[in-house]
DNA sequence: TTAAAAAATGGAAACGTTTCCATTTGGAGT
DNA sequence: ACTCCAAATGGAAACGTTTCCATTTTTTAA
């Protein structure tokens, strides 16, 4: 790597001062047109570019924005972080992106050195917006930024999915669907506050609903050991007639794993999923699922961003309905309904017995095709 | 935003040189413990921390890697850019991440501008690695780079599926399987030189196997109107019994047309899948596919690029076997053995006519659990 | 032709670091 | 008390820009 031509190179080259390149390049400022010719002459036979860290340096802005999501792995996070990276290049921003695995130290020392490389602004999914260590430095700077996915503290911006309202909505569907004995399926909460706001407004709604108050089914990781879970899970809970599961894949893998054990989904047992992520629709049966627009919210968070920078009126968060809604999915099948319809279910058939045959309504017209 | 510290602010703080603030925060050179002290004692009142941009003009040097990739919607892609950075991470470098959607003018002008801002080194996936503007600039600044996932041109250095081979594998498996006639199914070509790749090893080894020349189903985007073209297709090739598709969600989305269309994957086509994705093992049937190590091999380039800039050994790509292998699944079965079986195939029974019941040999044990 | 106004140009400071080198300080040995 | 040496310290330059301001050149008007 031989020497990379600077400012200086170019006003030598060119026989004037760096003055007049800074001038000419940018555009700022009057030249002679012969100067201009020169200059641009230097420059190509330089082969010159400017060094944006010089540029920062003396600007103090980096035309950079730092995103810090859990992982990409996950493809909520991916399209989310993919709308934001666009718009961001749109306006001219390079994105710097960390994923902390869920892991809050990761998280802390990101941000940290975010804040050193003087990003423009932070998008960015905490572990716990209540509480995060990495966010206080934000705030303390007042760096620009954009929660995403977490829900906010009071006077806060967040672009989320409104997981609260979304889960009563999978109680309300669960109870228009006569099921009334539910269990929710998520991974450890411990990763992410999301988790916890999806439990909680499930379980509000259920007993608002008058629903039995649903079982829980905390797994530890993803892996495909969730049939033994399953198993005792519904041993425990022979009443039980459909699964909240707090993610779409966690939605796919209960579905192996109920087949695995001889469970017909949704004869047996229906499973409403989380996400609402594209490959939902191409399985049989097809998911019954909350969809949500994790693009619209990574790139409404970005402008959110972007607006604080430049000084613009920022985008509204959208109305919560526009943010998520229920998909219907061959997952989810009505049951028939029972005798007394609001007081609370006492005796109910183990549905979950693969030798119990339900009343079998074929009913699999929602969203089929 | 008020002020924020700098050095200066610390020494001034602390009663001494800005040499001495930068001796003691770096531990290089020495200092007395009391001067140690009122440093670290005015660094914390004032919350002080480096600028990284002054950092790196001194150093010309920015802790920072530049990652290149058409898009991390496709879970491929999101798992390597994964990998990727966390090794960075762990050396300490973070990562700007750029999508191009496949468009080789933001790849071009992406590239442009992380040299600008001096990176340190670039990880990249091109969408032609013989002709790209973006990859002719980095090696004309002898960046540290690695490609990803393009097959190198030669002396270069690239971790790479193995694309031709892998695609190969596949014919071999259709042989195995008495599938004679069959179709290849890619996303449009001039997406990537990958999937050129794949369909010219695909071709290739059915040549090589005596296998009929595959049809091409060339589509142009990844929407759900694919039962369309899947029905004309299937109806100009009657005699096709097996279909490669290029990617795994090509692979789902086939068999969901399929099912749309009343042809029973694998009863009456039998399917096989580009990359290995998670949910390809979750849903039914499964699906047969290639599976690949994304996540390796972005981990490895980054490797590289580190030993790069470090000046250490760097890692060895792996052998191609090590790199896929054939993941058998219920989306592929064998077909009745013909009478002739090395001779071309003449007659063959249309293997698309539902009504048409093929010799059903249940054979599903390939991986099912 | 000359004066005044306008346009073009370049020098230098500033941005926040690190590091070289010269200077000062502190101790140990006599 | 003095010398000598090592340790500690600070000033200043350098990194690559932009921009202020002073200076030089050109143009215009008289």
């Amino acid at each position: 790597m031989g020497h990379v031509a600077t400012i200086k190179d170019v006003a030598q080259r060119a026989g004037c001062g760096v003055a007049t390149v800074s001038r000419v390049l940018n555009n700022t400022g009057p030249a002679s047109a012969k100067m201009r010719e020169r200059v641009l002459a230097a420059v190509d036979e330089l082969d010159f570019q400017f060094s944006e860290v010089g540029r920062s340096l003396q600007s103090s802005t980096t035309r950079t924005i730092g995103c810090v999501v859990p992982s990409i792995e996950n493809p909520v996070y991916a399209d989310a972080v993919q709308g934001a990276q666009e718009v961001f290049l749109n306006a001219g921003y390079q994105m710097l992106l960390v994923c902390t695995n869920y892991n809050p130290e990761i998280e802390t020392h990101a941000i940290r050195t975010l804040i050193a490389k003087q990003v423009d602004g932070i998008l960015l999914t905490v572990a716990d917006a209540q509480n995060s260590e990495g966010l206080d430095l934000i705030r303390g700077r007042q760096l620009p930024h954009s929660l995403l996915f977490n829900t906010a503290p009071v006077g806060q911006i967040s672009w989320s999915v409104g997981d609260h309202a979304a889960a009563a909505m999978v109680a309300d569907v669960f109870v228009e669907n006569n099921h009334n004995h539910t269990g929710f399926l998520a991974l450890n909460f411990l990763n992410s506050d999301r988790a916890r706001q999806r439990y909680e407004g499930f379980v509000e709604q259920c007993a608002q609903n008058k629903m039995a108050p649903p079982a829980l089914l905390e797994v530890d990781d993803d892996g495909l050991d969730l049939t033994a879970h399953l198993k005792c899970f519904l041993k425990d809970h022979p009443s039980l007639t459909g699964i909240f599961a707090s993610n779409d894949f966690l939605a796919l893998a209960s579905i192996r794993s109920a087949r695995e054990l001889s469970i017909e989904v949704p004869r047996d047992l229906s499973i409403v999923g989380f996400d609402g992520i594209k490959v939902g629709q191409l399985v049989e049966p097809s998911l019954a699922t909350i969809e949500t627009v994790p693009r619209a919210l990574g790139a409404g968070a970005s402008q959110t961003i972007l607006s604080m920078i430049n000084g613009s009126a920022p985008p509204e968060v959208p109305l919560e309905e526009k943010r998520f809604s229920f998909r219907a999915g061959g997952s989810l099948m009505p049951l028939a309904a029972e005798s007394e319809d609001d007081g609370k279910v006492t005796a109910f058939p183990p549905s979950n017995d693969p030798t119990h045959q339900k009343a079998k309504s074929n009913r699999r017209d929602q969203d089929e095709i």
